[in-house]
RNA sequence: GGUGUGGUAGUUCAGCUGGUUAGAAUGCCUGCCUGUCACGCAGGAGGUCGCGAGUUCGAGUCUCGUCCAUACCGCCA
């Protein structure tokens, strides 16, 4: 036996108690005849002591051991003298009757504590080191915590987790897929899932209505701080149930994972948007309801004064951020550059500072000083507060004040990581229009239901078609979304005849589906979680690769394994794979 | 594919308008220190300024290219 206790659970009640602990050497402090060792482990931090009531061979074995060293040390607890309040062990000392080294250590590369001194290249590279930290240590219980949670409560909902494969078939629509050799088949390629999608609805036509999976999805895109080529899934499935079933259920999900992990209780129903007023009240399919400052549609207002930008744009949009007026030059030239950037897009910013002695803005020769105040009057502006208005096509410049209000809201402190705002955005479109190959493609994917009163439109209007869709939205991040499926094969031609499929091309590339649905499938739907991008909003990181062990970097390569690289002649050989 | 930012000691960074021997903190090593816990004190070692060209009497500093990292845009049914 190795040990007889880790090293976050000795307190004054076990003074006098002869123990063994074993761990890896956090700090030695040698004070002359007297040295200190902290002694770390998952659950903690002991405080080791050798002094003169101790042996010179302990003591000389203690003064030598190096940062890292993994050791097994036994003494006697005891009461200290100057006692530490800020870790839990910190009444109490292990006074050293024998340290035995079990491993050596290399001089680790950056410290291993709560403020790492190490950049994020480097402890990406010494993964494993920096998982040794605490706030990784926290991050991965955190996850776990999150996954068991869910697991309970959707077992007591009478989900059964399934497992699907991840050695599967391309697919042309959606992101592109990672993909892998067969050898036994020269020339033909799996597909990793970007989705169990179309397996869970199988196992729905199989008769288990109620599917689970935290299975992990793969999509050959380009990475963000919230994007990895591979993540991880909560993936659901229900039969015979509605959207109303569906947000209900997985609503107690949400709540019960808040009260089990966070600790915070939501009373009242989560609130609920349309995609049209998510669009033209935040510019975005995701809005961060913890403040408002919505978008206000001010084309009517601004035309007619003879300020051509205005007269002639598609579409002239305002937010009112309150108390602002006392924004100096400075701080509107700085967003006016935020709008200016690249990214944003915007070609400029008009503003209108409500100051006591009237209305005045940066198009004072355009506009009276009357017409400055219906402006802001519909944007439901009072004194002392700021008109930010930018114009443009419809489309882009929703997308702008969507990022100016995030901006906005970030520099005055109203996107607190602590404050959850829940939010269901429902009846998104059902398809959406591709200007560069002339056709339209599913918003979400080529199974989801058309509302049931928008069928008609199908073909006479199919981009006005809303879907049974819905996207569960906390803090401005899509954490989930799902749909209610198609199961009538008479609408699923029409949904793939929409979309451009001919009827063979349809079968070639979904005929198990089609086929499948031919014998009886349930009416059904679901829905699917980031863990990853939830475990970071639960955690307070902006970054999902905190909550990942293993993640990938910017570029998609883990850089502590060196991946991914070159395999050798006789593998691509053996694949009947030739490069360039 | 695009835009921005960064790359200098083991590590995190500073280095002005191009100018003598490239600095700080921390870590590391040595010595001292009996209540430390960010221990303290004294001393020491430690540099391909990412890489390659160019401009210049002279480049960490300016220019171009390139590689790497990172955030965002495109992309992500």
């Amino acid at each position: 036996m190795y040990r007889t206790h880790t090293c976050g659970e000795l307190r004054k009640e076990h003074a006098g108690s002869r123990v063994t602990l074993a761990g890896w050497v956090q700090k030695v402090r040698t004070l002359g005849a007297m040295t200190f060792i902290d002694i770390r482990d998952r659950y903690g931090i002991t405080q080791l002591v050798a002094d003169d009531q101790s042996t010179d061979k302990i003591r000389e074995q203690a003064a030598s051991l190096g940062r890292e060293f993994v050791v097994a040390a036994t003494g006697t607890v005891r009461e200290r003298a100057s006692k530490n309040g800020k870790i839990a062990t910190g009444d109490i000392e292990i006074a050293l009757d024998g340290i035995e080294v079990l491993n050596s250590s290399q001089l680790p590369p950056f410290t291993i504590e709560e403020q790492s001194d190490g950049g994020d290249e480097l402890r990406m590279r010494y993964r494993y080191l920096d998982l040794r930290r605490a706030p990784l240590r926290r991050a991965m219980e955190l996850r776990h915590r999150m996954a068991f949670e869910i697991r309970r409560y959707l077992d007591s909902h009478g989900f059964l987790e399934i497992e699907t494969p991840y050695l599967i078939k391309s697919t042309p629509e959606g992101a592109r897929d990672f993909v892998v050799p067969s050898r036994m088949n020269p020339g033909e390629f799996y597909a990793l899932p970007q989705s169990p999608q179309t397996f869970k609805q199988l196992l729905m036509v199989a008769g288990y209505d109620r599917y689970f999976q935290i299975v992990r999805c793969f999509r050959d895109e380009d990475l963000r701080a919230d994007r990895q080529p591979e993540f991880t899934q909560v993936d659901c499935e229900m039969s015979f149930i509605d959207r109303e079933d569906i947000l209900q259920t997985f609503e107690g999900l949400i709540k019960e994972l808040f009260r089990s992990v966070k600790g915070v209780e939501f009373a009242d129903p989560f609130p609920r948007m349309s995609f049209d007023e998510a669009m033209e009240r935040y510019g975005c399919d995701k809005p961060d309801i913890r403040f408002d400052m919505l978008i206000n549609d001010v084309t009517q207002e601004v035309k007619g004064a003879g300020f051509g930008v205005f007269d002639s744009a598609d579409y002239v949009g305002a937010l009112c951020v309150k108390g602002c007026a006392s924004y100096t030059r400075k701080q509107i030239d700085e967003l006016t550059a935020f709008v200016k950037r690249p990214q944003v897009g915007a070609s400029g910013m008009v503003y209108i500072r409500m100051d006591e002695g009237g209305p005045k803005s940066s198009v004072d020769k355009f506009y009276s000083p009357d017409h400055l105040g219906r402006i802001a009057a519909r944007c439901g502006a009072d004194k002392g507060d700021l008109v930010l208005i930018l114009c443009g096509l419809k489309k882009k410049t929703l997308a702008a004040l969507c990022a100016l209000r995030l901006e906005l809201g970030d520099r005055l402190g109203l996107r607190r990581p602590d404050t959850y705002a829940p939010l269901w955005v429902v009846d998104f479109p059902l398809l959406e229009w591709d200007d560069e190959t002339g056709r339209f493609y599913a918003m979400h994917h080529p199974f989801t239901s058309p509302k049931k009163e928008d069928f008609h439109l199908l073909e006479s209007d199919p981009g006005k078609v809303r879907a049974d869709a819905y996207d569960f939205v906390l803090n401005g991040v899509e954490v989930g979304g799902g749909s209610i499926r198609i199961h009538d094969t008479e609408v699923q031609k029409r949904m793939f005849s929409v979309l451009g499929f001919t009827p063979e091309s349809a079968q070639e590339q979904f005929g198990f589906l089609i086929d499948a649905f031919k014998y009886g499938a349930p009416p059904h739907g679901g829905i699917a979680f980031g863990l990853d991008r939830w475990c970071s909003l639960f955690g307070g990181s902006e970054s999902i690769r905190d909550y990942i062990a293993f993640p990938k970097n910017n570029s998609g390569r883990d850089t502590m394994i060196d991946s991914p690289s070159p395999v050798s002649p006789e593998q691509l050989k053996e694949l009947s794979i030739a490069l360039k």
